[in-house]
DNA sequence: GCAAGGTC
C-alpha cells in the first residue's frame, strides 16, 4: 500500500481553503497544479473540484442533428466525460500516490454524486486506495473537526439517484428539443428547447397569460369619506356592509344601488362612532435568508434574479458574505451571533444599529424559517469586512441588504397598535331597505354570500383603521420593510365626528398579474422545478430561447406554441408531475427499493410511447411553430406588395423592418439603433402596423409606427441653425437640425455624407431655436419641450461636450470596484476617464481621494487593462 | 448546436 500523503477533494477551491485552515491550524500552504490550488500540510492534500468535473452526453456519433432521428435518443448509450480536464488531471495526478481519500463535497444529492464523481477518477488510478466520505453542513472548525472525527462511506444509491435524473433529463430534454426545432427548421442559435424544468416554468407563465386574456372585468363601486373630530385631522374612512356569512364587504357590485348609497352619504353631515377596537400587535423579524429569499428581497430593490445572484456570488468569492446557493432559513448551532454583530459594529455604517442590538439584555436568539436543510448555512455576512472603495454601489447595496438582514434576524420584534372605528353615517332617513330581491343582485361575484343589508340601523357604516409604531425593534436595522403609520385619532363610542370629502369610485376588477421573476422563482420552488442554483438560470434561458419578451417576463406566440404542442403531445415535459414523479423515483433508488437500471428503463419506455404519437404529428407540429414565429416577428402589411412587413436583424446585428417577400420585394424601414425591438398588440391606424418599443435596459422607449416615423422624417425641413465647425468655412457646409428616418434626431451638416460632422440631440420633445446664441460655438441654444416643463438643452456643442464629460465619468465606472460614489471622487481629483486613471501616479492619486490607497488604484488600473 | 446540475 501506498504510504504518499492523504488527499481530501472538496466542491470548491473556496471550501478546499477553509478546510485546509481548519485542519491545519492555518499552516497549510497552497501551491498550483494545472491552474488548480493544492493545499499542503503535515502529510494532507486539499484540492477544490469545480462542481461536476465530468459531464454526461451521448457519444459523438449522435452529434449531427440532421443524420441522426431525435428518436434514436431515447435508447442511445449515455457517457461520461470530463469537462475540466485541468482540476481532473490534477486529481488524477494527486490520487496516484495518495494513501487514503476523503470525499469531503457538499452534504446534498448533488454532492454525493460530485463525490462519486472523484471516487470513479481516483480509481482509475489508484485501485485499492482507502476512500471515505465525510459530511458537515457548514464550514466551521466545530462541524468540520467533528466530520473528520467520525469519516462515513460514499452512498453509492444516493449518488445513483442523481445519475438517473442526469440520463432522464439529458433523453428527454434532447430528444425533444431536436424534434422540435427539426420540424420547425429552427437550427442554429434558434433552435426550440424543452425540458424538464424549462417546461413547467413556462406553462406558469403562458396559463397565467391564458387567464388574463380569458379575464372578463366586472364594475365595482367603492364609497368613501373623511372624518374628523372637531378641530382635528381628517382621516379616510370607507364604507361596508356586511354579507351573509357576516363578513364585511367594501364593494357595491350594482350601479344603481350604488348611486342610491352616494346620495345617502351625501345627504350625511355627522357619523357616530359605533364601535373602537384596540389591540397591540406584534410584527415578528424577518427569517434568515436562502437564495429564494434573498433573490426576493434583491427583487425589491430593482434587481434581476440573475443580476441579484451575480453580485452575491461576486460578495462570496471576496469572501464578505457566506455561500449564496442554499436552501437553508435556520442558522447553524455554532454561529455566535454576539461575535457577528461584534465584528460588524466595526463598519461604521452598521455601528449604530450593532450597538442597539448588543445593548439588550440576554442572549440573541436568531428567528429561524421552516427550511432547515444540511447543504449550507443561510446566507449572511461572513465578518470580513469590506470598505466601501472594495465594492461598487450594487455591490454594497447588496451586501448592506445581507447584513441587515442578518441583524434583522437577530433584533426584536415590532409592536404596532391597531385602531379600528367603525362610524355610522346618518343622514335623513335612509332609503334603502333590506328588499331582498335588491340585495340579491349585489352578490360578489367572487363570493358565494350575498349581502345581509347595506346599511345599518343607525346609518351607513364606514370604517378607519389606524396604526402606530410602538416599537420599531428590527425595522431599526432593516429599512427595507414599510413601517408607515396611519393616523387615526382616539375616539370614543358614541363620539359625533364630523364627515367630508364624500367620493365614489367607479372600479373594475383586474386581471391576475403576470409573475415578476421573483415570484416565479418561488412559485418554482414550491413545485420543486429546478434547485436554488439553477431557477435564475432557467428564468434567463427563456428569455434567450425567445419565449419571453419584456419584464415581467410576457410570453410569445412562439412560447404558446411550444406549450400547446408539448400538452398535446408530450405532456410531461411541461408538466411539474415529471419532476414529482422523478423525486420519487430518486427517493427510492437512495432507500434501495428501486435502482438506476430499473427508474430509467421506464422512463424510457414512457419517452417512446411519447415519440409514437409525435412523429405521425411532424409537419402539423412543425407549420404551428413556424406561424407562431413568424407572427412574433409581424408587423403588418408591406404597402407595396401586400405580404407581411417583419423584423429582420442585419447581418451587422442592427435590426430592421424588412419584407416577407424579399428578394420580390425590396421594401424596408429602419428602426431605432439601440435596443431589441418589442411589437406591441397596438396598430397604427393609418398603416396596420404593430407599434415597436425598443428595449434597451433603463432607456427603453416606444418608437411607434416605424412607417409614421420614416414618414415624419421625409416631409420635415432640415432647419439650418449655423455654419459647420469642420467644412464650412472650406466649403460653406451649414449645421441644421435633422430628423432621421429611424426616428432619431440630430444636428448634422448639409453637406452629408461628404461631411460626416455631427450631435446628438434628445430623441423626445420638440426642439425650440432660441435667440441665444453661443459665442464661443456662433450657434443658437435649443429648448426642449417635453411633458409640462420646457428644459434648455443650449449650444448644442456646449452640450455635448458636458455629455461626453459625464459618459466619461460613467465610463470609469467600468472598472470593477469603481461605483457611482468613487467615479464623482476621482473626477474631483482630475481624473475624468479611464486613459486618465491608467497614467495616474497611485501614490499621487492615492493622497488626493478621501479612503482610497495606493493599492486599491493599482488594483484598478490592473482591472483597466 | 440539445437538459439540468454543479461552479467561476
Amino acid at each position: 500500500m501506498s504510504r504518499g500523503p492523504e488527499l481530501i477533494i472538496t466542491e470548491k477551491d473556496n471550501a478546499a481553503r477553509r478546510i485546509a485552515d481548519i485542519l491545519s491550524g492555518e499552516s497549510a500552504t497552497a501551491e498550483r497544479m494545472n491552474d488548480v490550488n493544492v493545499y499542503e500540510w503535515g502529510g494532507k492534500r486539499c484540492i477544490g473540484l469545480s462542481g461536476h468535473v465530468v459531464g454526461v452526453d451521448f457519444p459523438a456519433e449522435y452529434n449531427d442533428w440532421r443524420d441522426v432521428e431525435p428518436v434514436e435518443l431515447i435508447d442511445a448509450p449515455v457517457t461520461k466525460t470530463p469537462t475540466q480536464e485541468g482540476i481532473v488531471a490534477a486529481l488524477r495526478r494527486l490520487a496516484r500516490n495518495a494513501s487514503r481519500v476523503v470525499i469531503a463535497t457538499d452534504y446534498d444529492r448533488e454532492g454525493e454524486l460530485i463525490g462519486k464523481e472523484a471516487y470513479e477518477l481516483v480509481r482509475e488510478v489508484n485501485e485499492d486506495v482507502p476512500v471515505d466520505r465525510v459530511r458537515f453542513s457548514s464550514i466551521t472548525e466545530n462541524e468540520v473537526k467533528k466530520a473528520f472525527a467520525n469519516p462515513d462511506d460514499l452512498d453509492f444509491e444516493l449518488a445513483a439517484a442523481g445519475e438517473a435524473r442526469q440520463t432522464i433529463d439529458l433523453t428527454w430534454g434532447a430528444a425533444l428539443t431536436r424534434f422540435l426545432s427539426l420540424s420547425a427548421r429552427q437550427m442554429g442559435d434558434d433552435f426550440i428547447s424543452v425540458g424538464r424544468v424549462q417546461g413547467p416554468t413556462l406553462k406558469l407563465i403562458v396559463d397565467r397569460e391564458r387567464e388574463i386574456q380569458a379575464f372578463d372585468p366586472e364594475s365595482y363601486w367603492e364609497l368613501t369619506g373623511e372624518l374628523a373630530k372637531s378641530g382635528g385631522d381628517p382621516f379616510e374612512a370607507r364604507y361596508f356592509y356586511l354579507n351573509d356569512e357576516g363578513n364585511e364587504r367594501e364593494r357595491v357590485w350594482d350601479e344603481a344601488v350604488a348611486d342610491t348609497l352616494t346620495e345617502a352619504l351625501a345627504a350625511a353631515e355627522a357619523a357616530t362612532v359605533d364601535d373602537v377596537d384596540r389591540r397591540t400587535q406584534t410584527d415578528d423579524p424577518p427569517t434568515p435568508f436562502n437564495t429564494t429569499a434573498f433573490i426576493r428581497a434583491a427583487g425589491s430593490l430593482g434587481y434581476s434574479a440573475q443580476r441579484a445572484m451575480s453580485l452575491a456570488e461576486d460578495l462570496y468569492t471576496a469572501g464578505y458574505v457566506t455561500y449564496p446557493r442554499t436552501d437553508n432559513t435556520v442558522y447553524p448551532d455554532d454561529l455566535e451571533p454576539e461575535e457577528l454583530i461584534e465584528e460588524l459594529s466595526a463598519a461604521s455604517t452598521f455601528g449604530a444599529d450593532t450597538a442597539s442590538l448588543l445593548d439588550g439584555d440576554g442572549d440573541i436568539e436568531p428567528t429561524e424559517g421552516d427550511e432547515e436543510t444540511t447543504d449550507h448555512p443561510p446566507i449572511h455576512p461572513t465578518g470580513e469586512l469590506p470598505s466601501a472603495s472594495d465594492l461598487s454601489d450594487d455591490e454594497w447595496e447588496v451586501y448592506e441588504l445581507i447584513v441587515r438582514r442578518f441583524l434583522a434576524t437577530c433584533a426584536d420584534p415590532a409592536t404596532w397598535e391597531r385602531l379600528r372605528v367603525v362610524a355610522l353615517a346618518n343622514g335623513e332617513a335612509t332609503p334603502i331597505a333590506a328588499d331582498a330581491d335588491g340585495l340579491a343582485a349585489l352578490r360578489d361575484p367572487e363570493d358565494a354570500a350575498g349581502p345581509a343589508d347595506l346599511v345599518a340601523d343607525g346609518g351607513l357604516r364606514l370604517k378607519a383603521n389606524g396604526k402606530r409604531l410602538l416599537e420599531a425593534g428590527y425595522h431599526d436595522v432593516y429599512p427595507y420593510r414599510s413601517s408607515d403609520e396611519r393616523i387615526v385619532p382616539d375616539v370614543e363610542v358614541g363620539e359625533t365626528l364630523s364627515l367630508s370629502d364624500r367620493a365614489t369610485e367607479a372600479k373594475e376588477t383586474q386581471p391576475p398579474r403576470r409573475y415578476g421573476q421573483s415570484r416565479l422563482i418561488e412559485e418554482m420552488e414550491k413545485r420543486q422545478l429546478g434547485t436554488k442554483a439553477t431557477r435564475h438560470r432557467t428564468i434567463e434561458k427563456l428569455y434567450d430561447r425567445n419565449y419571453v419578451e419584456s419584464d415581467p417576463p410576457r410570453p410569445t406566440r412562439l412560447a404558446e406554441a411550444v406549450v400547446e404542442a408539448a400538452e398535446e403531445f408530450a405532456d410531461r415535459i411541461v408538466s411539474e408531475e415529471m419532476t414529482a414523479q422523478l423525486e420519487r423515483d430518486m427517493a427510492a433508488i437512495a432507500a434501495g427499493e428501486k435502482d438506476y437500471d430499473e427508474v430509467t428503463a421506464d422512463s424510457r419506455e414512457l419517452l417512446s410511447r411519447v415519440f409514437d404519437d409525435l412523429t405521425e404529428s411532424r409537419e402539423a407540429v412543425g407549420d404551428h411553430l413556424q406561424t407562431s414565429l413568424k407572427a412574433d416577428k409581424t408587423l403588418g402589411p408591406c404597402p407595396e406588395c401586400g405580404s407581411d412587413l417583419l423584423v429582420r436583424k442585419s447581418r451587422q446585428g442592427s435590426y430592421f423592418v424588412g419584407c416577407d417577400g424579399y428578394p420580390d420585394c425590396e421594401y424596408t424601414l429602419p428602426l431605432p439603433s439601440t435596443g431589441k425591438p418589442l411589437l406591441l398588440d397596438e396598430t397604427c391606424e393609418d398603416h396596420d402596423l404593430r407599434h415597436v418599443k425598443m428595449l434597451a435596459g433603463r432607456k427603453t422607449f416606444v418608437h411607434g409606427c416605424p412607417q409614421c416615423k420614416a414618414d415624419e422624417a421625409d416631409e420635415q425641413e432640415d432647419e439650418v441653425i449655423g455654419l459647420c465647425p469642420d467644412c464650412g468655412e472650406e466649403h460653406g457646409g451649414e449645421l441644421a437640425i435633422k430628423r432621421l428616418r429611424s426616428g432619431s434626431r440630430l444636428v448634422g451638416c448639409t453637406r452629408y455624407p461628404d461631411c460626416d460632422y455631427s450631435l446628438p440631440l434628445p430623441r423626445r420633445g420638440e426642439i425650440e431655436v432660441t435667440d441665444e446664441t453661443c459665442e464661443e460655438h456662433d450657434l443658437p441654444h435649443l429648448r426642449v419641450h417635453s411633458g409640462d416643463d420646457p428644459w434648455e438643452l443650449g449650444c448644442p456643442i456646449c452640450n455635448y461636450r458636458e455629455f461626453t464629460a459625464r459618459q466619461e465619468g460613467s465610463e470609469l465606472q467600468t472598472v470593477e470596484g469603481i461605483g457611482e460614489k468613487t467615479a464623482e471622487k476621482l473626477k474631483d481629483a482630475g481624473v475624468g476617464g479611464v486613459d486618465d486613471l491608467k497614467s495616474a501616479d497611485p501614490d499621487d492619486l492615492a493622497a488626493d481621494v478621501d479612503g482610497v490607497g495606493a493599492d486599491t488604484v493599482r488594483d484598478w488600473q490592473a482591472k483597466a487593462d
